[in-house]
DNA sequence: ATGAAAGCGCTAACAA
DNA sequence: TTGTTAGCGCTTTCAT
């Protein structure tokens, strides 16, 4: 598994190595001979310069590092979809990890990354990150030494370039619409509750029953945690008030909320509206298919792409200064919730 | 943006380069005193040492490639959280391109991943890369440079570690289960019919037909292109003949079919039985739930990550033989399938 | 105990 | 037209 580089060329001519480095690289200093014999025999040998030592060189990877906490989670997948597109458009690679949730493996990617391997980071935080709240790897990380775009899960205490969804607002259309279309008690389920993305929706939707006059019944925010029983949550929030509006802050909990309330034969959107986060590939399918709200992942992928790869290409980096680009959500109406009052 | 280097310790100390570094790797050679200043000096900096630098040193990346072709696909994505996970477990970052199922891009990523980048690859072909027929970008690859593994869509022309599942049986067992059940005209719906996997599980459900007695009528066997209209392929098809049973060969496909019968009031499984391929999200929350073969994404990908190390590690690499792992599926009973005869 | 020098593969001044 | 040298950041002999 010899690597075959520039130094065997050089010495199969019998040349310098510079003079086969201007030959591969077409320089107009080399005779159009013997650039021709040696390109040919690059060509015939596979001959590929070796993107570290250019690395090394140039002082660049050409290469963005993503850290997302979930790669199974739809919304995630799509991220890195836009991020992939873009990237590649303007020649940079992805290399790309997942935190699994955890702050420890996102401590240790974040490290591995910012050791010169890539040029610019993006990263959307771990829930763990999020609710024990440490954030130095990230602000050492943005303080020093490359650019760093935070997405969707982000946090104000580091400073660096933003891109979020308006969650809020989401979480306050989203009650909002289901006030208009009659609902009266409306529910939250979460499993994100730790998250800044998962409070921002709680926050929109506190503020929804606040302008209707009704008080915040924690009741009825049911939160998932690891090892609770979806199942047992539903019956004890079904029991406890008529509740005729349920939002789900993911995709999957939004399935099975569905699945609970025709199992339990509570019918969905008559006796109960169904709204949940991310338009994935479940909601549409499944019957009644879901209303969502939908975050556009792979548009939130691109802008962060393009945003890092400026910054990156930006000789003047430091002095620019730190945006936060919001990206409006879209309701995504169809049949589990309700259309008229 | 400057980066923190071992240089500016050691301007910093007024000490060469090489006593910093030792003192940065504990060496006994330096004096416990100026080392434990040193140590301290390149905490309170963040110092990491260049990864790029000591790539090119130790010639190895501790990175691998992997290139699959669409990461929308489910499968896909449980290969890659598979290969991700044993990968970080034994010191590998993971580098992910998608190739698009464009041959193009495919060779392009391939020969960007070649130049030292990767220490290793792990490739599924694109779907044009396997209709067109065109190995020579991997055939090179795994002459002259670097190890790689090729994962479910493989072709027999390049030599190298495989994992792949076993298609055949599973066209030739989901074909005999239906049969066992009572159907008697089993048709295929396939998107992916110029695909290794696409053809394999064709051959094994022909195989199932010659077993029975039953001619292959190739009517049944409906091939869906990118701009072909599935439903009114299936209104053809269910026209043409009294079909009770339709393999679907992938998930998106599988639900596509469940949701036409329904549309068409053909009852499921009643009527006809379906059962698709690539155990993902869906299949478990459509209603009636389909009965899906499972190919063990990431088990598969786990396999793959550790084929890929064990010979990146090996010194002796170029002696192993090329072996190739075969992953055994399983079928999924769940409601789309009849149950008896 | 510390430093100088070489070298990983490559390019880009600068010489010849 | 070709070659020499230096250097990217680091480690590792081999001096000192």
């Amino acid at each position: 598994m010899k690597k075959f580089t520039l130094k065997d060329i050089a010495t199969h001519f019998k040349v310098s190595v510079s003079t086969a480095s201007k030959a591969i690289n077409d320089s107009h200093e080399i005779s159009e001979d013997l650039k021709a014999k040696i390109q040919q025999y690059a060509k015939d040998n596979h001959y590929r310069p070796n993107r570290i030592a250019l690395s090394l060189l140039r002082k660049n990877t050409k290469t963005i590092g993503v850290v997302v906490p979930n790669i199974l989670n739809y919304f995630f997948v799509q991220v890195f979809y836009g991020i992939e597109k873009n990237a590649n458009a303007r020649g940079y690679n992805i290399i790309s990890c997942t935190s699994d949730e955890s702050y420890l493996k996102e401590l240790k990617t974040v490290e591995l990354l910012s050791a010169g391997t890539v040029d610019g980071l993006i990263i959307s935080l771990s829930e763990e990150t999020q609710s024990k709240a440490i954030y130095d790897h990230l602000k050492n990380y943005s303080n020093g030494q490359i650019p760093m775009v935070m997405i969707d899960r982000v946090t104000d205490e580091v400073d660096c370039d933003k891109v979020i969804v308006d969650d809020f607002e989401a979480g306050y259309k989203t009650t909002n619409y289901l006030f208009e279309t009659g609902c009266k008690n409306v529910a939250v389920v979460s499993t994100i509750f730790d998250s800044s993305v998962g409070k921002l929706r709680i926050q929109g939707y506190q503020k929804a029953l606040e302008e209707k006059g009704i008080a915040y019944d924690k009741n009825l925010n049911v939160k998932v945690g690891k090892k609770d029983d979806l199942e047992i949550l539903m019956t004890l929030l079904l029991n406890y008030k008529p509740v005729d509006a349920i939002i789900a802050l993911d995709e999957m909990t939004a399935v099975d909320v569905l699945n609970i309330c025709k199992q339990k034969k509570v019918k969905v959107p008559e006796e109960v509206s169904i709204v949940g986060f991310t338009n994935g590939r479940l909601s549409k399918y499944v019957s009644p298919s879901l209303s969502m709200v939908s975050q556009h992942g792979k548009f939130i992928g691109e802008t962060a792409a393009n945003m890092i790869i400026d910054r990156i290409e930006k000789t003047d980096a430091e002095t620019l200064p730190y945006t936060t680009k919001v990206v409006k959500t879209s309701l995504i109406v169809r049949e589990s919730s309700r259309k008229t009052p």
